[in-house]
DNA sequence: TGGTACATGTACCATATGGTACAGTAGGCC
DNA sequence: GGCCTACTGTACCATATGGTACATGTACCA
């Protein structure tokens, strides 16, 4: 298995494809064709079909967390952090990483530690800030694990019914009936 | 296509292999010899292979919607409802779930209206018991909404992390916060 | 008895699959 | 020049795949 940047370029095309046409249903040779070079390359690159789909899992949950940093501003207020994540151009993003998500649930060994991180990554920086703000750490801890839920929730939701406007609704009234507690509360 | 009865058994032993393998990663040989039958069978009674899947997404819409109809009286508390769906025994049941959930999501036309339904026959009923105990019909719907999204997030989790002590904690937080606003309101 | 409908087994087919063997090719470096 | 490393193409292999053809069994009804 390689490590230049040819490695990198693959990689990256094959996440670009994975994004439209899915992981797991897809031969070598059918995504090196999609993507522009033949199956001997993927295999000389990866090692293994197992190879590239784990790479594509990797690359997927560095995005992820790269997108957590990212919206290190937006915790602050959540509204805008919906709005971001409810724009249609990122639902190929939040497809794959479901499927990515499933995915390992089927086989935990291997998706190498993705569902290890895909929940407590995203809930400490949460806390911490909640805890910032002056919340005791155990509700702190909870309220970031319901707010993951809800976006998460609501992005299948989403993505099956794409009724934006519904599940904003549903998003504001997590924001003013738990948040407004929050503060009542802080 | 067959439908006797015959039919009706290996639908019932492929959806209980399904629980534990999943079911787009199997061939049509592994799954007969799972249930202790022949490919060519699995064949002449789905017609094809998608037609076995498509027949297990059924299935599985199908027990989802009765689990629906038996869920009806603990709707009015929210809290024993997620004692039960968060049970472990379950896990097989929701994993699956999801799986052709996100299934459907690559491929609406193969799954059969799944995904028309997958949202929407939910929120109705909750948001007509909600309407019945005297809120006003839009806060109703959004409050169902939030409350779909809130427990297949918080199951998402629970999959994946196996903390029922940290999702319960944020499912009786959710309890607390927003439906104690829906009663101070409704 | 024969027929008819459902069900099952055997054997096969064309094709696609992941993976390998091996022979290159291009470019930097000595 | 020769050497090495990174990369790519061709050709192949054993195997597994979904699907089909056809014969067989089995039960029930006439």
């Amino acid at each position: 298995m390689a490590t230049g940047q040819a490695r990198a370029k693959l990689l990256a095309a094959a996440v670009d494809d994975a994004l439209e046409a899915g992981i797991a249903d897809l031969s070598l040779r059918q995504i090196a064709e999609a993507i522009g070079t033949s199956h001997r390359m993927l295999l000389y690159h990866f090692g293994s079909r197992d190879g590239l789909l784990a790479a594509v899992t990797m690359a997927v949950e560095e995005s992820e967390r790269q997108r957590l940093f990212d919206s290190d501003e937006s915790f602050t207020n959540a509204r805008p952090l919906w709005d971001h994540l409810s724009d249609a151009a990122l639902w190929p993003q939040e497809r794959l990483f479901f499927e990515i998500y499933v995915r390992a649930l089927r086989d935990r060994n291997r998706s190498d530690g993705f569902l290890d991180h895909v929940v407590d990554d995203w809930l400490e920086p949460i806390a911490a800030r909640l805890v910032g703000a002056g919340i005791p750490p155990d509700v702190a801890a909870a309220h970031a694990r319901l707010g993951l839920a809800v976006v998460r929730g609501l992005l299948l939701d989403l993505l099956a019914t794409h009724d934006l406007e519904g599940t904003t609704r549903a998003f504001d009234l997590y924001v003013a009936s738990v948040i407004a507690t929050l503060r009542r509360r802080g």
